[in-house]
DNA sequence: AAGTCCATCTTACTCATAGTAGGTTACTTC
DNA sequence: GAAGTAACCTACTATGAGTAAGATGGACTT
C-alpha cells in the first residue's frame, strides 16, 4: 500500500532512531499500538502487518511476543481489563455505605468509557473470540469483573448462596456493558447521568437482597 | 480436502439425490448449516469452504446468495432474532400485569436459549463484527430486541422521556444477555430459575418507574 | 582490544481461505 | 425442440496469518 515502501534512506529526521529495545519496552509499545489498531479496525479487519509497521518492526516479532493474533488482543484485553479494574477498585476505598460503594463504582467505569475510548472498544472485542482456543484466558478476565462485583457486594451484604451472588454480579456487569454501548451513540448523555439510570434500575433489587439476610431463593 | 473429489459417480443410494432447488429453498437450506458451522467452530475458524461442502454445493454459491461471510453471518443472526422475537412476542400476549408481562417473556427467552443452544450461540457472535462494515445491520438487528422491551414497557408503564426508556430497555437486555452466558456454565440453573434471578434483581426498578408516573428524571 | 554469546531483529518464504471471472447444465416456456 | 434463464461449476487471484533460517548489535568476559 505505502508507494516508497517504508522508512526508506531518510536519515532519521525523528528525534527517536528506531533502534533496538530490550523486550519489556517494545512489548508495551506494541500494545499501546495494537490497541489503537483492533479498536480503529475492528478485530478481523486489523493485519499484523499493519501493525508491525506502525510500530516500526517486522512481523516475526510481534509472534515472538505474543504467539498469535488472539494472543496479541488477549494482551491487550488484559492490560485495559487491569487499567478498568484499578480504576473502579480505587473508586470505592471510603465508601461507607452499599449505595455509595456501588454508585462511585458505576461512576468510574461510565467515566472510564469515555475517556478510554479505544480500551473499551477492545474490551468489547473479547465476544470475538469466543469459541476460539483462546476462550479459556478470556472467561479468566471476564471472571475478574464479576469477582471485583462479588465481592464487594460479599462486603455489605450477607453473602447468600454463592450461586445468587455470581448470577447478581452478571447481571450488574451485564447492564452497565450494555448502558455503556448505548452511551457510544449518546454522546449528550453524561456519565453521571448514566450512573444515575442504572442505580435507579438495579440499586433496588440489591438493596432488597442486603435486608433479606438469610432466606434462601430459589 | 475430500481425497476423490465431491460426490463421484456414485449412484445416489442417498435418498434426497443432490439437485437442483429452488432458491429460497436452498438459501434456508445454507442458513441452517451455516448457523451449525458458525456455532460449532466460531466465526473466525468457520470457512466458507466448510460450509459449502456440507451443503454439498460449490462455494460461489454461497456468495452468489450472501455476497459475503459477513452477509451470511447476518443472515443466520437475522433468522436466529426473528424466532426468539416470536417465541417471547408470544409468550407475553394475554399477561395482565407488567410483572406477569416480564416474567413470561423472561422464561421465553432461557428457554430458548437452552433448547436453541446454536441459535443462541449465534447471536452471542454478532459482536465479533462490531467495527465492520456490517455493524450497520447489526445495529438494526439489535434495536428489534430493545425495541420489544421498550414497546412493552410504554403499553404498560407512563411513557415517560423516550429517553429512558430506551436505556431501560438496554438494562434488561444486556442483564439477561450476561445472566444467559453465565447459565451456559452452569447447566444446573433452569430456565425457571435464571427467570427468578433476574426478576429478583430488575423488577424493584421498572416496578418503581411504573409507580412515578410524570416525574421527570435526569 | 578482540572474541563469544544471546537477545533483538530481518528477509523471504508457506499455506489457508475469502472472494471472483467466466463457462456449463438442467429446468421452464413457447 | 429451440430459446431463455436460473442454478451451478471449475479454476483462478489476493490477502493475510504464521514460520524458517539467518543477520546484527550490544554486553560481558579474558
Amino acid at each position: 500500500m505505502s508507494p516508497t515502501g517504508d522508512t526508506p534512506a531518510a536519515p532519521a529526521p525523528a528525534p527517536a532512531r528506531r533502534k533496538r529495545m530490550p523486550r519489556a519496552e517494545r512489548e508495551q509499545q506494541m500494545i499501546a499500538i495494537a490497541e489503537a489498531v483492533f479498536s480503529e479496525r475492528g478485530y478481523l479487519a486489523a493485519s499484523m502487518d499493519e501493525i508491525a509497521e506502525r510500530v516500526g518492526v517486522s512481523k516475526p516479532m510481534l509472534y515472538e511476543y505474543f504467539n498469535s493474533k488472539e494472543g496479541l488482543l488477549l494482551a491487550c484485553i488484559g492490560q485495559s481489563r487491569a487499567e478498568l479494574r484499578q480504576v473502579t477498585e480505587q473508586a470505592v476505598v471510603g465508601a461507607s455505605t452499599a449505595e455509595e460503594a456501588l454508585r462511585r463504582g458505576l461512576g468510574a467505569f461510565f467515566s472510564f468509557i469515555r475517556e478510554r475510548r479505544e480500551s473499551w472498544s477492545l474490551l468489547r472485542h473479547e465476544m470475538a473470540l469466543i469459541g476460539t482456543p483462546a476462550a479459556d484466558g478470556i472467561e479468566e478476565t471476564r471472571r475478574q469483573q464479576t469477582d471485583l462485583i462479588a465481592a464487594l457486594m460479599s462486603t455489605y451484604f450477607d453473602g447468600g448462596p454463592s450461586f445468587a451472588v455470581e448470577a447478581t454480579a452478571e447481571v450488574v456487569v451485564g447492564a452497565c456493558e450494555r448502558l455503556a454501548i448505548w452511551c457510544e451513540r449518546h454522546d449528550e448523555v453524561t456519565p453521571e447521568q448514566a450512573t444515575e439510570y442504572a442505580m435507579d434500575l438495579l440499586w433496588g433489587g440489591l438493596a432488597r437482597r442486603a435486608s433479606a439476610p438469610s432466606s434462601e431463593r430459589p
